[in-house]
DNA sequence: GTAATTAATGACCATCAGTCATTCAATTTA
DNA sequence: TAAATTGAATGACTGATGGTCATTAATTAC
């Protein structure tokens, strides 16, 4: 009895072809502009349909945005899992998130739209917790690597690794979304280029919590 | 002849009101959820009269937080015009951000609320105008504080006042955003305290940008 | 007192997220 | 094979909301 089997792969099938439609029309117009009408006709089907795989537009988006959680793991993971001495891992780290944020624009665009919290009302519950589960393994990841740092003395040890993760994330995400919004703004009224801002940004704050040895082993890396 | 000038005085009063009403709507509901009907009844007045007096429910909003940035200024101001030491002016700088956070957290809130470029759709050219000129004006003053110590040798001369302040604005900025809106999350989850990994953040980065002088200054401020 | 100007109104329009009674095709039963 | 059953898909409809405009009311000018 294959037919129910087959039954559930169709579905999971057009489930995976409502979400394409979406994740092209999210990318294109952002999540304000999209309307649920402009992914049905993308996706060649009626609005009504769409309701029957997701329950709200915002559900929509977060599953859209999760593909590209999903894929920020899995670059960190590559930065964790490559047998990289622990100094050539810390010095990938911050690469391997601006390559992120170079060559997947349009996922970072969306992980940073939903800032504001008025607009979680019609997020389900179980999308709410996949995205929660999704983040906190990704910070699971950052932590354990930065963990290893410290205890290769590469990192000062009165720091804790959580915090050392969040200022380091929160400080290049602020200036990935001033580059991404605001760069033709900065260059022209300050004489700015952003992203030389970002790298110094990135240079000081590695400096302020680097061990004497982790600043010497950085060193080392990027003289070769 | 006053009778032209009586009617501009009321004018302007009316557009007073309105924007009162509007900023206790936006207050409490943020603007997305902020109706103009809200604002209306707020104000004892038709929507359509609003509209007579604001182009749209941007402009309203934009505003509103005209206000806002205002008051920020007026912080900084008084920082830079407070007969302090070059010393105490910079140490005072993240602190009147930080009390500006804390006081006027609506306003804060809603001066990023607008990170989305989509929606700079409906915002009137004179509006935009406005707030950019707001918004230049406090980073020259930033900038002027920031140069000032260069020139005393508290900063290192080999830095731009621009990135400084930029970084500096960016990295506190996005903390307190996570202040705001995580703040349990990140308590619960990690058991973090955000107000302590701001202060952290800033202290890495004053670190890494202050001259031995400057370091020096600071810290025997930080004793008294 | 009458005409002209200005302020205010609220019914109305267009857009859009989300719903639901109905349709239609595939599957099962007899 | 024919009838009955299931459930996927539909699209007209609802309610909410930003914005408009013809009409009304009030004030000023002559």
């Amino acid at each position: 009895m294959g037919i129910h089997e087959r039954k559930e792969r169709e579905k999971e099938h057009r489930r995976e072809d409502i979400l394409d439609a979406a994740q092209r029309v999210f990318f294109e117009k952002g999540l304000a502009a999209a309307t649920m009408d402009d992914i049905a006709e993308t996706a060649e089907l009626s609005k009504g349909t769409l309701y029957l795989y997701y329950k709200s537009k915002e559900d929509l988006y977060l599953t859209v945005m999760m593909r590209g959680m999903q894929l920020l793991y899995d670059a960190f993971s590559e930065v964790a899992k490559g047998a990289y001495s622990p100094a050539k891992m810390l010095s990938r780290l911050p690469e391997a998130y601006l390559n992120y944020f170079n060559n997947h624009r349009d996922y970072f665009r969306m992980m940073h739209y939903l800032q504001a919290p008025q607009f979680h009302k019609q997020v389900s519950d179980e999308v709410k917790q996949s995205c929660g589960v999704l983040n906190q393994r990704i910070w699971d990841l950052v932590n354990g690597m930065l963990q290893r740092c410290i205890d290769e003395d590469l990192l000062r040890k009165d720091l804790d690794p959580t915090e050392v993760g969040l200022i380091l994330w929160s400080s290049a995400t602020a200036l990935m979304l001033r580059i991404d919004n605001e760069e033709g703004i900065w260059r022209e009224a300050f004489q700015l280029n952003l992203h030389d801002v970002l790298k110094l940004s990135n240079g000081l704050l590695f400096d302020a919590i680097c061990t004497e040895k982790g600043r010497l082993e950085l060193k080392a890396l990027s003289n070769t």
